[in-house]
DNA sequence: CCATTATGCAACCTTATGGTTGCATGTCAA
DNA sequence: TTGACATGCAACCATAAGGTTGCATAATGG
């Protein structure tokens, strides 16, 4: 269960793979060889850094022809944020609350 | 400033260090030594993991005599959460919605 | 003061990661 | 059919990452 997890951190955890998601995010469907523009290594590293993205459902793909397109899944982001992050924001609420119930405590 | 997002990301990309995060969501301001509890490595490599979740500002520390308390602090988490993975919920509602449009052309 | 406890620092090892090059495969278009 | 184009596969390399061991330092409590 968890392990898809762990493969959606991971992946994110690689500016060129984020970079290659921006990518999508601006325009969805593009070719590997569209995505290897303005990225600073050869096709084969992008290709590799797309694979890994697919592996972690980051990015569905699909063939046409020759052409192997590429399209943004923002499910696992989306449950990474559901069940990971909004335990965090929770408690930042907390904090944010405690230095306000503080800040009346001193006003006085 | 990117730079910032990196160690983050970074940060997060280990299941130990989540781990971590986690037991100071659970319980706040806990010693390296009761940190250690339950992780199934040395003292040493969950120090490290530490240090760099501090490095990436998502702990926060502070000295009392010879123990050093550790805090989390969720504002890194929340940052991600506002200015990248917004982005990507937008297009997941979006798709939701294409879906959705798609679905109800058909059903006529 | 001294033994114990809590932590840090540094060297070292193994494996994962990001990248490269070279070649193979499949599709398109003339 | 053939050459050019889009991609995949595999071997290889350098460096980073996660972990260990051993020793140093500093506070605590009897």
């Amino acid at each position: 269960m968890s392990r898809n997890e762990d493969r959606v951190f991971n992946a994110l955890a690689d500016g060129s793979r984020r970079k290659l998601l921006d990518k999508l995010c601006a325009k969805n469907g593009q070719t590997l060889g569209e995505l290897c523009a303005h990225m600073k290594m050869t096709r084969q590293a992008v290709s590799k850094h797309l694979a890994l993205l697919e592996g972690a459902r980051l990015v569905v793909t699909h063939w046409q022809g020759r052409e192997k397109l590429h399209y943004l899944n923002p499910v696992p982001i989306h449950e990474i944020q559901a069940r990971w992050i909004a335990k965090y924001e929770l408690s930042r609420l907390q904090a944010l609350d405690e230095l306000k119930t503080e800040l009346e405590r001193k006003k006085r």
